[in-house]
DNA sequence: ATTTTTTTACGACAATTGTCGTAGTAGCGG
DNA sequence: CCGCTACTACGACAATTGTCGTAAAAAAAT
């Protein structure tokens, strides 16, 4: 079967992000949610929306007069692919190096390594 | 004091990796690492080299007739940095929630995850 | 010293990104 | 129907990326 990566940009996958919760979903409402964080034109999302659409990642339905977009592309895969690269290309596939920055000093609360300790104490 | 972020591109990032390896190293040096794994023409990685000199992120020390590369940015910050980033853009800031898609399930060995979760018990 | 081989300096290009502006279109309030 | 408003379609632009080619300069070989 066929391989397909894709791995957005940042500013792709904000909006992708935002699409994943919300799908189907028109441009305005993702254009809100980011426009409460940055200051960000309406055309400039409404842009980014229509090349997602046309890179085949988003597709579009026609609802009376708007167009929702849902995602062709699963969240949960993006996000692999992206970590998987990321593993790859900058800690040269050594999973315990990046954990080591992922979750090293002070970025991290206790909480959450705890957390992370009993995900992986499960995952054993 | 000022926080220079600074976040290279994945071909940046290729060539930054062999030079903090290598460093002071030249650039003959690194495209025959690079030159190992994938078909790159040699201008290319010297172009690259000398786009991130101009950035700042590397300098030149001419030694003799060749010209010697360091970096100026310590690896242990540019990863951080890197995966900062990504904690927040893909994953919202849930570290618990990167950890699952970093470590998740036949990507990472049993043994490093053992690794992973010896280390963590260690910062608990 | 001349030629040959390395290396460096530049500039060029196409593709991608992030951002808009403008103009066309479609629905809705009257 | 008419016009106003909300959307969409397009094109434009500057900056960045990834890649080279060519030319100039420096070292090495003869």
């Amino acid at each position: 079967m066929t391989e397909k990566t894709y791995r957005p940009s940042e500013a792709e996958l904000e909006i992708l992000n935002i699409i994943w919760e919300l799908e189907p979903v028109a441009v305005r409402d993702v254009h809100a949610r980011i426009a409460v964080v940055r200051d960000i034109g309406y055309t400039t999302i409404l842009k980014q929306i229509q090349r997602l659409t046309e890179k085949g990642v988003l597709e579009k339905q026609i609802d009376g007069g708007v167009h929702l977009y849902r995602s062709t592309v699963k969240a949960a895969d993006v996000k692999q692919q992206l970590m998987d690269k990321v593993l790859q290309t900058a800690f040269g596939g050594s999973a315990l190096d990046m954990a080591m920055y992922a979750f090293g000093r002070d970025k991290v609360s206790p909480d959450e390594l705890k957390a992370i300790k009993t995900w992986l104490d499960n995952q054993l």
